[in-house]
Parts: C-alpha cells; sequence; structure tokens
DNA sequence: TCTATGACTGATCGCTTGATCAGTCAACAC
DNA sequence: GTGTTGACTGATCAAGCGATCAGTCATAGA
C-alpha cells in the first residue's frame, strides 16, 4: 500500500534539517540563509523547519553546537597525550588538519559564525579548545622538543595558525608558493614545516 | 541667509556614505546591513544612497577597494626593500600589523569579504599583496638570515599567518596565554617571536 | 472506540528589504 | 531670464523574509 507522505524514522526529518541547514548556513552565512531555503534543500515544508527549531536563530545554534561536539570529541580520540612529545604534536596537528579539510562545509560554518558570534561565547569556545594543546605544548617542551625561547600558549596558538591558514587559503598559499616555483606541498609537508618551526633548533 | 538643506562640499556626501557603509558592513556583513541603516549612519537620505551608488552590492564593492588601495599604499612606503634583511622582515610585519590595528573596521570588513566574495577575486587580491613579501623573503634567505629548509613562500605565508591570527583573535590569544601565566606580550613581542621562528637558528 | 499528542502542510500575516519615481531646489551655462 | 544638470527627498512598490495559524493525518495510550 502506498504511502502519500513520507514517513521518517522518529528524528529524521529534524537531522535532515540540521544538514541542510549546515549546507546553505556555509554557503551564504546567517542572514544570507533563507529558511524557506533549507527547508528546500532538506525537502521539508518551512513552517516544518519552525516546528522542529523555535526560530532561524535557535537553528543556526543547533548548528554550530553539534559542530563543536564533534570536534571535541574527535580529538579527544585522537589525541594521545602519553606519545612522545614529537609524535604526539604531530598527530595533533595532523588531526586539526583532517578533521576540518573533511568538512568543509562544518569548516566555513565556523569562519562565518566567528564574525556573527558574541565576542564572550568566542572566548569560552575557544579557551576549552585550546586549554588541552597548551598543556601537550608544556610538557613537550618540559622534555626539550619544544624551543625553549617560546611561551607555551604561543607555541600552541602558532601552530594552530599556520594550520588554521593553510586550511582557510590553501589556494592562495599555493600561489604564493608557485611564485618561486615550490609547488605541490602536501598537507604532511606544511605539518612538517611546522613542527620544524617550533622544535628546538639542533 | 540660513541654508535650509546643508551643502555639502561636491563628493563630500559620497565620502560620508562610504565611511558610514564600512562601519555597518564591518558589524554586521553584506546580508546583514541595510541600506536605510547605512544612509542613517551617514545622516541622508536611503534614496540619496542609491544615487551616488547603482546598488548596494556596488557600494560594498566600492568600500572593499578603497580598503585595498589602502593597503597597497601603504605597505608600499612602509616597505623599504634596502634594509638589512632582519630590518626589512621586522618593519614590513610591523607596518602589517599596525595598518590593520589602526582600521578594526576595515580589518572586520576584510573578514567578511573573504567569506563573501568570489574565490577568484580573492585569488587576484591575494598574489599582489603577497608577491613583493615573498621576494623580500627570498633575498633574506639568499643572506642567510632567513632559515634555508623554509620556502620563501612558505616563510611569507607563516608570517603573515601569526600575525593576522594575532590581529583576529588576540583576546583568544590572550586567555591561552593566561593559562601558563604568559599574559601582557605586546604587539612589538609578537613580531620578535615570529622573526625569531623564521631565522635561521644561531 | 475515543482522545490526545505530535509531525506535518498550505495559506497567510506583518514587516523589512532594495529599488524606483516624481518632484524640489540650487548651481551654472547661455 | 531660460534651460539643463545633478544632488537630494518623501512616498511607494514588489519581493522576500521569519513567523503564525488552522487544519490534516498517523500513531499510541486509555
Amino acid at each position: 500500500m502506498p504511502e502519500l507522505r513520507p514517513t521518517f524514522p522518529q528524528g529524521d526529518a529534524r537531522n535532515t534539517i540540521v544538514d541542510a541547514a549546515l549546507t546553505v548556513f556555509a554557503a551564504k552565512g546567517f542572514h544570507g540563509a533563507a529558511t524557506r531555503q533549507i527547508a528546500l534543500t532538506a525537502g521539508v515544508s518551512q513552517p516544518l523547519l519552525l516546528h522542529h527549531f523555535r526560530s532561524k536563530e535557535a537553528l543556526w545554534h543547533v548548528v554550530g553546537e553539534q559542530i563543536t561536539a564533534d570536534f571535541m570529541a574527535f580529538m579527544t580520540d585522537a589525541v594521545d597525550v602519553n606519545l612522545p612529545p614529537e609524535d604526539a604534536i604531530t598527530t595533533m596537528l595532523r588531526a586539526y588538519l583532517n578533521f576540518w579539510k573533511e568538512r568543509p562545509l562544518s569548516f566555513r560554518f565556523n569562519l562565518w559564525r566567528r564574525l556573527d558570534g558574541l565576542q564572550e561565547e568566542r572566548l569560552s569556545r575557544s579557551e576549552t579548545m585550546t586549554r588541552p594543546v597548551v598543556a601537550l605544548m608544556q610538557s613537550a617542551q618540559a622534555s626539550g622538543f619544544i624551543r625553549s625561547d617560546l611561551p607555551p600558549g604561543l607555541a600552541a596558538i602558532m601552530g594552530g595558525a599556520m594550520v588554521q591558514f593553510w586550511l582557510d587559503s590553501q589556494l592562495e598559499i599555493r600561489a604564493a608558493l608557485a611564485v618561486t616555483g615550490d609547488e605541490g606541498l602536501s598537507d604532511e609537508d606544511i605539518i612538517e614545516h611546522i613542527v620544524r618551526l617550533l622544535r628546538t633548533p639542533s
């Protein structure tokens, strides 16, 4: 017997909407995205979207929270603080890079979020995400691996800055490298270079 | 004799509108900003805004072009390639940092622009801005100042990435530094650290 | 079987948006 | 004067927006 209306399993429509929201928000930002377009992308009616989420703003918030949660879970899983410092740092940078690389929509959403979000929210989120990295740098410095003339907080930040920039501006960077004929750098090359900059000179 | 309508010198209203547009665009991005609010900020009527600029998009474009032009002029002025490598690089980083620091609105506008803009436009703009820096790094490397295991294009990019990140996330960075008690880093300290990372280890 | 709950939609509301238009007024050329 | 140009405004338009509401239908507990 044919069903006139597709019956989703519980919570399925909701997830579909969140996915569609990520797609549209990532492309156009909060103000550029229309709830109607998100609903269309998800294949549901626009009132349904507002049935599951109190408002457009609430939906935006849910998408962001999910990304943060995914990221934290992923990093917690990937980073092993018991590895020797070089491996621990390399692994962490690689995990960071891969997480966002595999989620270009989430990455772009986060860029929008940084501009739209409140300063305060931004700060607490950043602190949560930075604290374990700082601790890692600190112990790697104690063991002599990270150069001693660099405050560990700064080492964490600068490593992150360079990976972030590579993710954000890969096309531009390749253009800059092409000027001197240094094309074809891989993700792994970049990580190697970053670690070499941060470690104690031999 | 009192003038019922304030008579601006030629082009004055236009400039006032551009200034107001920078303020509102920087705060809310393209889609978040309303032409009425820009006009209100400028103290003129909204139709006047569209009299001077064909459309909201055209105004956005003019604001962006002006920022790019200002930046290029400023950097051309500030950078002296005839200085010894260390001074040249330090001067350049300092100029870059100061330019954006003194223009927080332009800085924020540029962040929006990177998300809204077309990939293609982004690429050509970036190349114009990066090329002289790469050349500088190249000559600084030839003289032995910049570490030889770093492609000059990458040195330029990583220096830029760290300054950019410092500008973009100063609050977060200070929070990260506070974890290990390394507060109170000045702009000058950051520049010193960046140069030390890039230079040939002694 | 009756009732209640909740996912879901079409129609529509009130508002804001970018843009247009008719018209005013000052400045300037002739 | 006369005419033209261009800066400028109030009124207004059509479109798009987020949100609401009445109503349908399937499910589940009594």
